[in-house]
DNA sequence: TTGTACGCGTTATCAG
DNA sequence: CTGATAACGCGTACAA
């Protein structure tokens, strides 16, 4: 194994040419003559030269790092998405010879954040979960940072990148009445994301768009730990056909506390969930979901990031696609399939 | 807001020092005038000035910045442990000013790893994951890169950091024989993890010390999804009072089978996992378990990368501790409590 | 087509 | 105690 590294400059009076020549050959900027260029591609080849990466950024105040922030206060039900996000991220950072730096930061604390930026450890940032009151976007505006954000924001002039929550939503209400069901009730969590209200507004939309009353589609926010059984309680009371969850971590809840009721899914209540984040993968009865690709979404988000970065024009929002998984729990007793 | 950075000539000049004396305030190296260092500090702290962290790490050939390995083929169950891991990781280096770099690998694809290294992107790697066969511990070894490894390796001469799990086996198992239990069935799975080997031997020593036979340890390893059904049964033939887990992934498909085959835990039979993944933390009844605090792991592999890279002696192997959680799962009925 | 010389921002060396 | 000056390794105008 070769211990000492080369640098440009021994590969240089190796082949009795000049650094600038060597340099050419790598990057094949500048013209160059095809002969020496194969002459020098050869060598480093052969001596394994690795041009190092700290010196080419300080030449150009670039470090070819991208900083990815991950939020500290996360839900074991949320943590896959961030997981594969972040593999997306690092898959096509990779493939543009860029590497991925994570920052923690919770909802009131950037400091590494701050360091990383200040530090000029980064070149732009991928921001994952966007609240409606966002101090990191805020802060990297400021320090004119390239970023992308991955969920939609509410701040204007944000790129951003996300599924499509909104015609997602509309898509699987619109199916779920067209097998049937006219009986909606929406349990939602009662926090501060933003894409609580695309969904919701996909919700609504499928029912107008059907002719069904507003008076079909109950819609319970806030609706906490404690008072999730007396919410339950009156939706059950409603005739409900469909309880719709916002997301998983809403779903394992209801199915739990239905379980718990002694009711049967579908045979007495039918259930699905906006989010499928993967946790009730094996659950029985498999749960009708959205699936969104959150790999491709980081993918996507770096891709947005790095020609942010070079200076190309991007869409200032880029919407993906989902999958709507009809599964058991919406099943119909007939023997109605999807 | 500033825009231009201002570099350490700039300060220089404006206080009419050299960069030197700028250079000794900030770093405490060297001997300087109190002086001059409070003048100097002061304007720092006035203009807020940051040092280039990249000239930084190319004057002293070093990154400042560490790279962990984060496996891609992760399970749900696990998810947790790198996630809090990775936390662990980010603290401590955040608080020594170093930044970290996540690298995807799978069992036979260290791509990313060896880019990292190559381009001395980082001064050191965290390595999460130990298998049996270590391809990137192998690698960054032959490299001459500083490492760490998250969990117990088999391969000599590598620093480790891990939970007890033998001890923390050891003593759950011997809590569980104080409490009346005879016969067990440890259950493990398939993997080639060096972690199964240490938790098996924590049990058998339990069993050898209590004085109880071999045949009252029963282990099934190679339990993969098809056969744990056929496993269950003769377990449940074998008169056993309390099926152990390897881990909660073990566990919740034991808990689903149990609940049906109709038996009720811990009425009819206990059960205990040894490693608590928060995957089953609102499970009812509560599951008796050995928790383990993966985000201080993460700390201190992160502190002994350091003090490695500083070229400090590190102790070989760290082992930390870990915290028996008896829960309802393996309650006596007649009310008995630990 | 190729080479020279300088800049990137900092630390380290060696004088004073 | 302080200050020039040389690395660190690479990119890039500018010159040849």
């Amino acid at each position: 194994m070769e211990n000492k590294r080369i640098t440009i400059d021994d590969v240089a009076v190796a082949l009795s040419v000049s650094k600038t020549t060597v340099s050419r050959a790598i990057s094949g900027k500048g013209r160059i003559g095809a002969a020496t260029r194969e002459r020098i591609l050869a060598y480093i080849e052969e001596h394994d030269y690795v041009p190092n990466a700290i010196a080419k950024g300080l030449a150009q105040s670039r470090t070819y790092n991208l900083g990815i922030t991950v939020p500290v206060d996360f839900t074991l039900v949320d943590l896959p998405f961030f997981q594969k996000c972040l593999m997306g991220v690092c898959d096509y950072a990779a493939s543009e010879d860029y590497d991925v730096l994570v920052t923690l930061t919770s909802i009131d604390d950037i400091s590494q954040l701050e360091r990383l930026v200040n530090n000029r450890k980064v070149d732009g940032v991928v921001l994952t979960r966007t609240l409606t009151k966002d101090l990191p976007a805020q802060f990297l505006m400021d320090k004119k940072v390239p970023f992308v954000s991955v969920g939609l924001s509410k701040m204007q002039g944000i790129i951003q990148v996300d599924n499509d929550h909104e015609t997602a939503c509309f898509d699987l209400t619109t199916r779920l009445i067209g097998m049937g069901i006219k009986r909606f009730a929406l349990i939602c969590d009662s926090g501060a994301y933003v894409v609580t209200r695309s969904r919701c507004n996909g919700f609504e939309n499928a029912l107008k768009e059907a002719g069904l009353p507003e008076s079909n589609g109950l819609i319970f926010d806030d609706t906490t730990d404690e008072n999730l059984d007396r919410v339950l309680e009156r939706v059950l009371k409603s005739d409900v056909d469909c309880i719709l969850c916002m997301d998983d971590s809403i779903c394992v809840k209801v199915l739990d506390r239905l379980r718990k009721a002694g009711l049967e899914v579908p045979a007495d209540i039918k259930v699905a969930s906006f989010y499928n984040s993967s946790v009730l993968e094996r659950n029985i009865p498999s749960i009708t979901s959205l699936d969104f690709d959150a790999r491709e979404l980081g993918r996507v988000a770096c891709k947005t990031l790095i020609q942010l970065i070079n200076g190309e024009t991007v869409p200032s929002r880029s919407l993906l696609g989902y999958r709507v998984s009809m599964k058991e729990s919406t099943k119909t007793i007939l023997g109605k399939e999807e």
